[in-house]
DNA sequence: ACTATGCTATAACGGCGTTATAGAAGTGGC
DNA sequence: GCCACTTCTATAACGCCGTTATAGCATAGT
């Protein structure tokens, strides 16, 4: 049974390393404790990922993916501005429920790590899904009309901006940052209006 | 001449660590690194700052104190508004100005370090010369009436938002994030108005 | 002059990412 | 059946890190 050892696949070594990140944050993020955790050796986290960005790139990845999943989930109805205001919420929404590999998608948490072009094309990628979207709010004449992926830039910076400050709790320590959000979500889209 | 060895003042250090950080980053402060540039001995840190996050903590605090120069720098005028996009602009060209403290106190560039009260007390304060143009605003009625502080948080977070992006080079290459900041900096300020 | 104190530099410890090395399992030819 | 040969594995080593222990030396007090 079993080939030669226990199946320390890619797969297996991903979702080791990605519970790693989830349950203990970035800095148990170490090439042995991944090896262990996936149960085999550091040896082969090298041979399959060719070293520790590798599998950053891929949490760099799988983390997007989720991203552009929650973009997705959220409905589309006959009204593009509202539909973009849910995808705030749910933009926010996937930085809480994911915090670590928030950060390790837009704070650069780990040290000398920076996504590879293959990694950014996946960041780009789930951008453009909130683009589409201008883009609709912009045939419905509800959006200023403009370059959608540049105007998606600002919302995402607009979303951005108040999340990953309430992820490192910086500001005030009773800073309601639910209302922060909701209302610098609401001033991006009325003023792009 | 000089009392036992090179001054390797607290001063000195500072200042060392200071320009390694501008000058090749966070991940050239190294213990050891900035002792050498100091002209001292590891030790000499630990006995001045404790350790690297005493460094650290002294490095974020230097940051914050430039931001809050710069924002004092700022020249108030008769239409508080305007002096506040003003600042937004002063915030952006700090950021640019010194990217590698922009990252060690607003990303958590630098893996193990989490900064102390004190230290998070100075940002605070940064925050507060934000809070005060505000309260300006508010008493010409030119921002919606409410607490100061929680509405600078919202344009701080609204600089912030581009701003990180841009230094870490996120989103589409060819962005133009002069132009996304000031779309942003002036939505938010009429949307608070 | 001599002890005591405080600061110095050096060396050591455990852990990191990475690389080199040696061993075991599978494969093809005879 | 047996022997190279390739391939993947695990272990150990290298140089770096933050930190701590240790030993040396200059000054202060008496």
């Amino acid at each position: 049974m079993a080939p030669r050892t226990a199946d320390t696949s890619a797969e297996t070594i991903l979702h080791a390393a990605s519970t790693l990140l989830a349950e203990e944050g970035p800095s148990a993020l170490t090439v042995r404790r991944i090896a262990a955790a996936a149960g085999g050796s550091t040896m082969n986290v090298y041979s399959r990922f060719g070293g520790k960005d590798g599998v950053l790139d891929a949490l760099y990845v799988e983390g997007f993916t989720w991203l552009g999943d929650a973009m997705r989930r959220v409905r589309t109805t006959s009204d593009p501005l509202a539909d973009l205001t849910r995808c705030g919420r749910a933009y926010r929404s996937f930085a809480l429920a994911h915090p670590t590999h928030y950060e390790l998608m837009f704070d650069r948490y780990v040290p000398g790590y920076e996504p590879s072009p293959d990694a950014k094309a996946a960041a780009i990628r789930a951008l453009s899904m909130l683009a589409d979207r201008v883009r609709k709010a912009m045939d419905a004449d509800q959006l200023r009309h403009g370059d959608p992926m540049a105007t998606a830039t600002v919302i995402w910076a607009a979303q951005h901006g108040p999340v990953s400050l309430e992820l490192k709790s910086a500001g005030p320590p009773d800073t309601n940052w639910e209302g922060v959000h909701r209302v610098l979500t609401q001033a991006i889209i009325n003023g792009l209006a």
